[in-house]
DNA sequence: TCTGGGGTCCTAGGACCC
DNA sequence: TCTGGGGTCCTAGGACCC
């Protein structure tokens, strides 16, 4: 088997970035995009970054900043996202197939089985051409392991005279030291806030620390990953790429009110919606859940907070929203307390089973005719949405209330995927 | 007043069994 | 009834990621 040799497709500033394609204006000005509710920051431009708004502020604590610096604030807007981020596969599953999807905005590729005589200029090429067809810039990482193709990428998109690229691949054994002595703990792929300051404690401060540690005593301080983690930094792989994307193990869908409430309905008619997204992902990927939480909860920065969860699991696997929804509404229901100012609702639906290979109960046949007239249901549910817009018919569960939905006040047209929101080009005679 | 959403994997500890 | 070792299964919580 061939040593694979990686490299990191990793989008800049990737929401800022799907904003400034529509909005070529806004080059050069600090813009950042938030959370749900406006609440978070989640992506910000070079130039916010350069006045000091931190990954996942808080916007209330930064308004002055805003207002002072002239800060562009975007609400997320995730299906534009998602269209950009598929015709980035499109282009990198060209290149080869060997294409791991990691995240919205990240991908593996495996190089070691294509014809490639200087990787630098490769690296080029491919970034050169995402910004003609998609016209996202990216940076990009290439190394004998995916630990290490991370940190490549991460020097890519901070050095500007690397332009986009940095090859540890090719480089000697001395030149990849460098880079792995100048990169603080923190930085690494896997080494989060909890085990920093352990390994701080310890005297391992950089990454060639952690590259230079006994693999048991890596693995007493950080467990399993701890010995994977100086493996992959010694260039050793321990990450396979994964092409095919890893199985799912749940589907989990929650949201933050747009205002607290203590009415039931309220919660009913959210936990109506969340479960249906939830199950048509279910009934999208060809899934059937065995189990499922919900959980309810009142804000917790505020005193008193209180969270209440129940465990349901179903007779038959299934993945109708109806079915699904009117037991979670029901099990919540035994909890609710009409004198708490309810915030947030999640459910959470597991132990999932492939649709074709999943066990009837005992009864199975007895319900196989409703489960089966059920399934024609929701196909045709299905397909009505699918040609005449999401949501085009739903639940009337759903629509009891809108109280609870999101604020989105910032939101961009969804420029690609909606019809109605298509950007207008003007030509203007002279 | 205002603090995101959606995931994965590992581990420690309890219950239960022989 | 108590004692001890060792195995399995389950669950809650911790830690990480984007």
């Amino acid at each position: 088997m061939q040593q694979p040799i990686f490299a990191l497709i990793d989008c800049n500033n990737f929401f800022v970035s799907c904003e400034r394609l529509f909005r070529p204006d806004l080059e050069g000005r600090p813009v950042v995009v938030l959370s749900s509710n406006d609440g978070c920051v989640v992506s910000r431009s070079n130039e916010a970054k350069a006045i000091g708004v931190p990954m996942a502020a808080p916007v209330f604590k930064h308004r002055d900043r805003f207002r002072q610096h002239g800060v562009v604030q975007f609400s997320a807007n995730f299906e534009l996202y998602g269209d950009l981020s598929e015709r980035i596969t499109r282009v990198l599953t060209s290149i080869t197939p060997r294409t791991e999807v990691y995240s919205v905005d990240e991908s593996f590729l495996d190089l070691s089985q294509l014809e490639i005589d200087d990787y630098h200029a490769w690296g080029r090429a491919v970034r050169e051409r995402l910004l003609r067809e998609v016209g996202i810039p990216v940076s990009i990482g290439i190394a004998p392991t995916k630990t290490l193709a991370k940190l490549a990428s991460e020097y890519a998109k901070t050095e500007p005279a690397l332009g986009g690229v940095l090859d540890l691949f090719s480089q000697t054994a001395e030149v990849r030291n460098n880079y792995l002595l100048k990169t603080p703990i923190k930085e690494i792929w896997g080494i989060g806030w909890r085990l920093a300051p352990k390994l701080k404690a310890d005297g391992i401060f950089t990454a060639l620390d952690v590259a230079q540690m006994r693999p048991r005593h890596a693995a007493q301080l950080m467990g399993v990953h701890g010995r994977q983690l100086v493996a992959e930094l010694g260039g050793q792989s321990c990450h396979p790429l994964q092409p095919f994307g890893k199985v799912r193990q749940t589907v989990m869908n929650g949201r933050m009110f747009g205002e607290d409430t203590d009415e039931f309905s309220v919660i009913e008619s959210a936990i109506a919606s969340l479960t249906a997204r939830a199950a048509y992902s279910l009934r999208h990927e060809g899934l059937l859940a065995r189990s499922a939480v919900v959980s309810l909860s009142t804000n917790r920065f505020k005193p008193g907070y209180q969270r209440q969860q129940q465990a349901i699991s179903f007779v038959t696997p299934t993945a109708d929203t109806g079915q699904i929804t009117a037991q979670l509404v029901q099990a919540v229901q035994s909890d609710f307390n009409q004198y708490e100012q309810y915030h947030r609702a999640n459910i959470l639906l597991f132990d999932l089973v492939g649709e074709q290979s999943f066990q009837t109960d005992l009864f199975g046949d007895a319900n196989l005719e409703q489960s089966n007239s059920a399934h024609d249901r929701l196909e045709a549910f299905d397909a009505i949405n699918s040609r005449y817009g999401k949501r085009t018919i739903r639940f009337a569960a759903e629509d009891l209330s809108k109280a609870w939905q999101p604020k989105y006040q910032l939101r961009s047209p969804r420029y690609t995927t909606n019809w109605q929101e298509l950007p207008i080009a003007r030509i203007l005679k002279r």
